[in-house]
Order: structure tokens, then C-alpha cells, then sequence
DNA sequence: AACTAACGACTGGTCTGACCAGCAAACCAG
DNA sequence: CTGGTTTGCTGGTCAGACCAGTCGTTAGTT
């Protein structure tokens, strides 16, 4: 029996509204990159439509690259863009380190509109989602005995990318997500040890409270500055690990008689 | 019962299979541009596969732009003259037009950046460059008696972007480079329209010289100021043309009996 | 207790046969 | 000849079935 579910047949053909309606669920954060879509029963029982047009809907999204799908485990929203991981920018930082501060001059821009939109913008939801990576992040901080740096860094991600993901601006989230893998791998070394100092630890935990309280509160301004200096002391303590580096390297050069 | 016609089970799964059988045929010329191709029927009693998949192969060469579908008609061999390049989240571009404000958002922030830190950091030479795509520019725009939008779009790329490099953060330059060439290759018709509009190309005259004075006399914050309004105009503008665009095109869908 | 093999409950992939909706040519009454 | 109706094609959609990977759990073996 043929449907009138309105919503879905007022634009077009059947699997063509579906893969519009898909495509707008993940432009508004519904669906996340990454993240796994509801089977293909469950999708198709809540739009109201077959299995059949549902299938053919998603696979015009798996042409257009947005979705990956794979038998027996389903379908992944694809990372609307590859980083290519040998970029450009990539040698630069090898062979130049001052562009560490450059890179970080760009990510406080875009953190801090990122924070203020989400301030400004966010929903209840994406409120709630803030709200549980930053337990999640608080708990480990807290509760651990021994802190496992990588996983403490992956939290602190995670934390600041539900930030982003509130700003309801695709661009923006992909924008700072590539700048982000690109300094991560960059000086993934360094922003270890960042984990590593007691001082260092300290002083972002009471500026990520900060950071999340203006958000959640819905206090833009407050929110942009706090990311602000959230980065910018980010940006020494990288700064000063950098510079030990060095100077751990040079003596060690001596040692070996340069 | 599921069959195995080795042929089209070889490659992958069914579907992308008889997709790439056809377009086979059709580069074979066994099915030439403007053809009508066999009913999904007679298709897939002949390929051996269920309708079902058929219409999912089908739909396939449809997202491709290689066949148009009526109902009640059939399907065509498309001209294949124009192949658009393809980018992961271009499609998302052309079909969601509300990514266009949230791209225009991201590059304003990192316009009005870059010219407030070519005004402070800028050094002479950096002006003469400046000052020189200007000069370009402004010779072209008051010259010419015909004016090639093209080329006055390329010649104000020119001027943007020596501001940019004068802002001496390479990471800046790159990533404000690569969403001005996601704006340009999602919607270059758009902005060629806007220099073709003589209201426009004189505001974004007014604008360009408010900001070239700004960036040269060193003043950051008039900088930034004049180049968020230059950006924010040219939404609204593109706006415009994108809502008189679609009016265009649902007219014309009217006159053809839609 | 630790490993492994088998099970079961998912997932997507495919097929079938049915009915609806649009189109066009054949047909028939005026 | 003209105009409306019938008829048989077309694509569009649906429900329900079964096949085929995947993964977590569980039962059995070592």
C-alpha cells in the first residue's frame, strides 16, 4: 500500500527526499561523522517509507561519498573531507616550528566563535551532550590514580569538539577539526607532556570549568574569551615544552661531541 | 532465489555492477546520448537481476547525472558534455544552500583576522604588494568598457589574498585559501553574477577601498571592521542571486509543464 | 582459569510479486 | 476528421521473504 507520509513527497520522488531529509539530519549534527546510522528496518520504519526507496535514498548518499556502508555492520557517515596526511602544511611544521604558533593563532579564532555560538546557538540537547564529555573528561582527571595521557587527550577532544558541534556551522566543525589533526600530528609529543605537568593540568582543568560553565550558561562573549585563554596558555605551555626540547637536544648534541 | 551470473557478480556488489555494465554499454555505444533505454523489465530479465536491484544500479547513474528517468516514460542517455568536478561535500553545497552562510561565516571570521593583522604586522614591502593588486584591480574595474567577470574575479582574488600573505601566518593563508576555493567551485556562477550587477560592483568597490585604506594606513581594527562588512554584503548580495536563481528555475519548471 | 568453537541476534544484500501512477498510442463514437 | 476512452506499456513503491556477513555471548574443551 502506497504511503502519503506528507514530509517525505511533498519535494520529489520518494528516495530522493530521503536522501535530502538524511543529508539535512547530518548537516544538523543528528548524525555525526563517524558515527553509525540506525539499521536500514529501523531507518525505513521511521520515515515511514520501504526498505526498498530507503536503500535506494542511501545509496545515492554512498555515490555522493557521505555514507560507507558495509554488510552486516551498516552505515557510517563518511568525514565530509579526507585529510590528506601528507598536506602541505605538514613539511612546513616539520621544518619550521614557529608555525606551531601561527597554527594556534588560527584555532583560537575559530575556538573562540566556536564557543560563542554555541553559547548562543546551542540547543538543550547539544547542552547535554557538552555537559557528559565534560564528566567523562572530569571523572578520569579526577578519579585515576595513574593518568593515561593519550586517553586524557582524547577526552579533551572530545570535550572541545561538542563545543564546536553546538555552533550548528558544518564548515566551522571541519575547518578547526582538520587544524586540529593537523597539530595533533604534528606535536602529539608535546601536547603529551602538556598531561604530564601538574602545573599545566591544573591550570586547564580550571580553565576548561570556565569554558563550560559560560557555554552551558549561554554567556557568549564570556564563553569566546575563555576559549581565548584556554589556547593562548596552551600556546606558552607547548611554547616552553618546545623550548626544553631543544634545549635537552642541544645538550645531547654536546654530549655526542657536535 | 539469488542467482550468480558470474558476470555481474564478480566485480562487487550487484547493484554497482549494473551500474558499471551500462555505463559500459553507453561508452560502447550501444546505448548513445539521448537513447531510450530498455524498460527496468526488459533490463533485468536480460542482465539476470531482480528489479529491485536494477533501480538501485539505476539510481546510481542518475546521482552520476549519466541518465535521466520519467515516469511513465523511461530512461535517457544524458548528453555527457559537462562533468562537473566532483568534491565529497560539494553535492552538499548545491543542495543545501544554507551551508553557503555557514561557509561565508567561517570566512569572514578569518578575513576580518587577516586584515586586521596585515594592518598591524604588515611591513612596507608588504603595502607595495598590496597596494600594487589594487591598483590592478581599481585599472581594470574603471577602464575596461566591457568588463570580463572572470577576469575582475580573479584580479580581486589577487587583492584578498595579498592581504592575507601580508598577515605572515601561513596556516591563515592556507586554510583561508581552501574555503575560498570551496566558495568558488560550489558557486562561481553566483559570484560571477554579482560583477555583473553594477549596484553590487559598486558597493564592493566603496568596500574594497575602505579596506585597501585601512590595511595600508595600519589601522587593525578599521581593517577588520571593513572587511566583515565587505564579507557580510556579499552574502546578503549572493543570497539574493541564489533566491532569484531558484524563482528563475521554478518558473522555467512551470513553463515546462511541471 | 583460559582459550576456542558454536550459536544467535543483529546488520546489509537480494529476490519476488504485487499494486499505484503517469504516459501514449490504438480505438471508437460523435 | 475530431475528441474522448480504453488499453498496455513505463517507472514508483510496497510488503515479506531469505541469503550473507559481523559480533557478542555462551557453552565446551583444554
Amino acid at each position: 500500500m502506497p504511503r502519503y507520509h506528507e514530509e517525505l513527497r511533498i519535494t520529489s520522488r520518494t528516495p530522493d527526499a530521503i536522501a535530502a531529509r538524511l543529508e539535512e539530519l547530518i548537516l544538523d549534527g543528528v548524525f555525526r561523522p563517524g558515527q553509525l546510522l540506525p539499521s536500514e528496518r529501523r531507518l525505513s520504519e521511521r520515515l515511514q517509507v520501504s526498505r526498498a526507496s530507503l536503500r535506494e535514498g542511501l545509496r545515492t548518499l554512498r555515490s555522493k561519498g557521505v555514507i560507507e556502508t558495509r554488510q552486516g555492520r551498516g552505515s557510517v557517515v563518511a568525514s565530509l573531507v579526507a585529510t590528506p596526511l601528507d598536506s602541505p602544511l605538514m613539511h612546513l611544521f616539520r621544518d619550521h616550528p614557529r608555525t606551531l604558533f601561527d597554527l594556534l593563532e588560527v584555532r583560537s579564532l575559530l575556538e573562540g566563535e566556536s564557543a560563542s555560538l554555541a553559547a548562543s546557538r546551542g540547543t538543550a540537547s547539544d547542552r547535554v551532550l557538552i555537559t557528559r564529555r565534560y564528566q567523562e573528561m572530569v571523572d578520569y582527571a579526577e578519579g585515576a590514580e595513574t593518568i593515561d595521557a593519550e586517553r586524557l587527550a582524547r577526552l579533551d577532544h572530545g570535550f572541545h569538539l561538542a563545543i564546536c558541534q553546538a555552533s550548528h556551522n558544518p564548515v566551522l566543525v571541519h575547518t578547526l577539526q582538520s587544524l586540529t589533526d593537523l597539530l595533533l600530528s604534528s606535536v602529539f609529543a608535546s601536547v603529551k607532556n602538556l598531561y604530564h605537568r601538574p602545573r599545566s593540568r591544573e591550570m586547564i582543568n580550571r580553565q576548561h570549568a570556565r569554558l563550560y560553565r559560560a557555554v552551558v550558561e549561554g554567556k557568549p562573549e564570556l564563553a569566546r574569551r575563555a576559549a581565548l585563554e584556554h589556547l593562548s596558555s596552551i600556546g606558552e605551555q607547548l611554547g616552553e615544552i618546545e623550548a626544553e626540547e631543544q634545549r635537552l637536544e642541544r645538550s645531547a648534541m654536546r654530549l655526542e661531541g657536535w
